[in-house]
DNA sequence: AGGTATTCACATGAAACTATTCTCTGAGTTAGG
DNA sequence: TAACTCAGAGAATAGTTTCATGTGAATACCTGT
């Protein structure tokens, strides 16, 4: 402790305005255990598809190929966490002869394309690419080229394929499995990932009988195992007595409500025990529980909001301005005609250029993929059909997103 | 009254376009031998 | 003659526009009673 020396040899002013939270005891232990991408060395209740799972990729142990994977289950089911465990048992045993390669097809601007995810394969094989100027083709020679160069098993693991697939088609699923039969010395197993319980069915035939020869199903967990899983992490996480039952209880039962969530469970009771530490507590309380909840809630909103192009804020801002102002008489719900003309008055002030309707209609259902508004399409008849919005945040949310939106545009 | 046709106000889809960033290639230019 | 420069052709990508087509049900319009 390099700083309490420090402070005892007097080099430090005892009047440092850092020294009070450096004397206050901390919660954590260690705090990379409770973030949710951190992996165990045990894994809790996923006995059944860890067994399922290594059954079906032993065969590279052996030299052989193993099938193609399908992972189902809903998001924090420990669908990655598993698989990554998983791949890191199988390298322990064998290192030389497989290659494993985790990609997340959601992250933007590594994945989320064709070109990129090749790019990124060939990253993993130690060969950069430029980010532009080839055909896709060339990437995919490539990386052929290097695969039956390298003379091993290689597991490719594509997470949340789905997102993929959605942008850009499953041509290139397509073109994954097919280089198995022109591949002599190595072979490639694809294990992909998926929240989507039904991605399956609007896959392509070819793809979904080579790609679906093994599927392995993650269930939700109750509350019970969800408990568990805190209380194993907690341990590791805080010092003894921190937390006490009744939060890790509520942490559980608030996850368990939706729909067995154990990454927003960890996420409760992270930012539970940072609000505790930073209120001076020295214990972790069912309120700080309530705290975070909310406190997740509104971050969430606003840095999706934050990270929305200039655009979509300002189709955000026109609704917002139009819920409240009561365009329909003190209902609570906007229509897309109403939203579009506010917006372009939002542009005249901003000197921002105009874009047409069709493409405001887009950006409005983009703000209802994020959760941000809800909408949904009604007919009234004669006179037309369209979209209902209403904004799905609660008032608290709302004013902050208001003052984020007013410090980037006139209105 | 009951049935059918219209009509509205957008939704939804597909394709094409724009602008930006970047590679590759080959022609032209330059400097050194 | 090898090395260098530079313009032009192509690609990938994100964000849009243009054009075309779809759509649910309140109303208008008929029809036969």
């Amino acid at each position: 402790m390099w700083i309490v020396e420090k402070i005892l040899s007097n080099k430090i002013m005892n009047n440092n305005i850092f020294l009070k939270h450096l004397s206050s005891p901390s919660i954590f232990k260690d705090k990379k255990v409770l973030s949710s991408s951190f992996v165990p060395d045990q894994i809790l209740h996923r006995e059944q598809e860890i067994e399922s799972l290594s059954k079906i990729l032993a065969p590279a142990l052996k030299g052989y190929q193993p099938n193609n994977i399908f992972v189902y289950g809903t998001v924090g089911t420990g669908k990655t966490i598993t698989i990554k465990f998983i791949l890191n048992q199988l390298k322990e045993i064998e290192k030389t002869k497989i290659k494993t390669i985790y990609i997340n097809c959601k992250m933007k601007k590594v994945a989320d394309t064709e070109y990129r995810l090749f790019a990124q394969l060939l990253k993993e094989h130690g060969v950069i690419v430029p980010d532009t100027g080839l055909p896709t083709d060339v990437l995919y020679r490539k990386f052929f080229d290097i695969v039956e160069k390298e003379e091993k098993i290689v597991i490719i693991v594509l997470d949340e394929i789905d997102a993929l697939v959605n942008k850009v088609g499953d041509e290139f699923l397509y073109n994954l499995t097919r280089m198995n039969s022109e591949l002599k010395r190595s072979q490639i197993t694809i294990i992909g990932i998926t929240n989507n319980l039904s991605f399956r069915d609007n896959l392509d035939l070819r793809v979904k009988s080579s790609l679906g020869e093994e599927e392995v199903l993650f269930k939700p967990y109750n509350a019970l195992q969800l408990k568990d899983i805190l209380k194993k992490r907690i341990e590791e996480g805080f010092n003894p007595g921190v937390v006490d039952e009744a939060v890790l209880n509520k942490c559980a039962a608030i996850a368990a409500q939706e729909h067995g969530d154990a990454r927003r469970a960890l996420d409760l009771i992270r930012v539970a025990a940072e609000i505790a530490e930073r209120n001076g507590d020295i214990r972790v309380r069912e309120e700080h529980v309530d705290i975070a909840e909310q406190k997740l809630d509104m971050d969430r909103v606003i840095e999706t909001i934050k990270s929305q192009p200039k655009q979509s804020q300002a189709v955000l801002l026109a609704i917002v301005n139009s819920v409240c102002n009561g365009v329909c008489n003190n209902t609570k719900t906007v229509l897309t005609g109403d939203v579009f003309e506010a917006y372009q008055k939002i542009c005249a002030k901003n000197n921002i250029n105009v874009l047409t309707q069709r493409r405001i209609s887009d950006l409005i259902s983009e703000l209802d993929m994020l959760g941000i508004i809800t909408s949904k399409i009604i007919s009234k008849g004669r006179y037309g059909r369209t979209r209902e919005i209403t904004l799905a945040l609660s008032n608290e949310v709302l004013n902050k997103v208001r003052l984020v939106l007013q410090e980037r545009f006139e209105s």
